[in-house]
DNA sequence: ACATTAAGCTGTA
DNA sequence: TACAGCTTAATGT
């Protein structure tokens, strides 16, 4: 087990402060421990800045026919329940813990006192949300794709050009892709073997060779 | 074209 | 052994 530290020092949001400061902000926090599959937040609860430090959490809210339409999930260092701050109140999301998670509560009266205090967590909490938009972009990108394979073909893609080479390597489970990018496990694994047959890419497990560039681009 | 269901396969606690 | 994660095949929308 590691050490119990302190979840403030962790996250990016916080851990560029003096230690002073962050036992200041630690003061403030609630910390909680919850077990997979445990409610963190839902609709209509109290406004409040969660914080993972340890675990993942995934967003969702339900549909018109009452299933669950996962959002994002948010890894340690992440946050979620920031747009509170500026008065939106939460109407449809629910947050739940995808295994063993530890999160920091902050209060949102809390928090923004912290941002007039510290000018440098408002401008720290701009920069991440830009972060966060860039990445809400991409989903939207691929939702206006028709086909799975088209979404998945962009992937390979931007993931190639992110790290500058062709040979890419899936950063998380098969599962959390589907979910990703809108579809199922299933699906994901058809498609993956179908642009091997068609010699686009070269697969072994999550390790991906981009073969054919060209024809990648034209999906 | 994709989801769902069920079953098998592999690595790991 | 038990379980999670992934794949494959059959069938449904």
């Amino acid at each position: 087990m590691r050490h119990e530290g302190l979840c403030v020092s962790l996250v990016p949001l916080f851990n560029h402060l003096e230690i002073e400061d962050q036992q200041k902000i630690h003061s403030l926090v609630t910390h909680r421990k919850v077990e997979k599959g445990e409610q963190i937040f839902a609709p209509d609860g109290d406004a409040q800045l969660v914080i993972v430090a340890r675990g993942s959490l995934k967003v969702y809210q339900l549909s018109t026919n009452g299933k669950e339409q996962l959002l994002r999930v948010v890894e340690p260092g992440g946050y979620e329940g920031e747009s509170q701050l500026f008065g939106v109140p939460n109407e449809t999301l629910f947050g739940e813990a995808l295994e063993k998670t530890e999160v920091c509560v902050l209060k949102q009266t809390d928090f923004s006192e912290l941002l007039l205090q510290y000018p440098a967590i408002s401008v720290k909490l701009l920069e991440i949300n830009a972060g966060k938009m860039a990445t809400i972009q991409q989903q939207t990108q691929f939702l206006m794709m028709e086909r799975v394979e088209e979404r998945l073909a962009v992937y390979l893609l931007d993931l190639a050009k992110a790290t500058g080479s062709s040979q890419v390597s899936i950063p998380m489970k098969m599962k959390e892709l589907a979910a990703f990018m809108g579809t199922t496990p299933e699906t994901i694994s058809r498609k993956l073997k179908l642009l091997e047959s068609k010699g686009f890419i070269k697969r072994e497990k999550r390790n991906i060779l981009i073969i054919e560039e060209e024809q990648l681009e034209e999906i």
